[in-house]
DNA sequence: TTCTTTTGTAACAATGTTGTAACCCGTTTG
DNA sequence: CAAACGGGTTACAACATTGTTACAAAAGAA
């Protein structure tokens, strides 16, 4: 971490603390790091079906979570009047740019999860 | 299909899958991301009280989470029989290795944070 | 002797979160 | 007509997590 962004944590006000406080708590939320690995990994839309797919938790949950992005303008909803019903997600341009860190927290994943065997 | 067999379809062998959500369910704990942030920030030994001060928490969650870091290898408990006493927190090296993720994690949520504003 | 300190732990009530089951839409297929 | 599809929503019971309060230990200070 910079000096510049120490300094920057260490000054800031109490509203701009909310916000970082509210992004870690969006990011802590249960799937919620799945759910932005998987559409990382593959940056094209994805169906919702898919997203519940990959990330193996509940219609209720997905749901939820992103209802959450989208309401953080991290993920856009586009839904289409085919028969049935197909909705896609896409990452938002803010939301791509955490994609390098993701992935390389993935990868420590990874590797402990390797180690842990 | 049923959930479970949704479940026993995923990519990736059963075990490796619990030992990757296990790591994913111990980072997404509340102020988990915190401690190691403020760990990461200054990577000496860093104290109980101080922990708690920084990421604004009690002393009861904080404990929980340094428990939950040292029972996964991520950071070391030393006490000193000092009076009162004295307890360090140290990342392990594998911890280390998640930095430049959190690091970069972070810029971005002070980025989104900023503008925010 | 009693107060103070740091670093916790135990018990518990309040609060938050989860999955399940039931249901909705609108259209096509049997 | 009835079922089935994708993509949800709602209600609710079960479960998980949180902060609070009370407590402890050890030794030096008042």
């Amino acid at each position: 971490m910079s000096q510049a962004q120490s300094q920057r944590m260490a000054s800031m006000c109490d509203s701009a603390r909310s916000h970082v406080d509210d992004l870690l708590v969006l990011l802590s939320k249960s799937k919620m790091l799945n759910i932005l690995y998987v559409m990382n990994c593959d940056p094209t839309p994805i169906r919702f079906s898919e997203i519940k797919k990959r990330v193996n938790s509940s219609s209720t949950t997905v749901a939820r979570r992103l209802g959450e992005l989208e309401a953080h303008g991290l993920v856009t909803r586009t839904a289409y009047a085919t028969v049935p019903a197909t909705v896609e997600y896409t990452l938002t341009e803010d939301a791509i740019a955490l994609q390098p860190s993701l992935e390389s927290m993935f990868e420590w994943v990874l590797n402990r999860a390797d180690n842990a065997l």
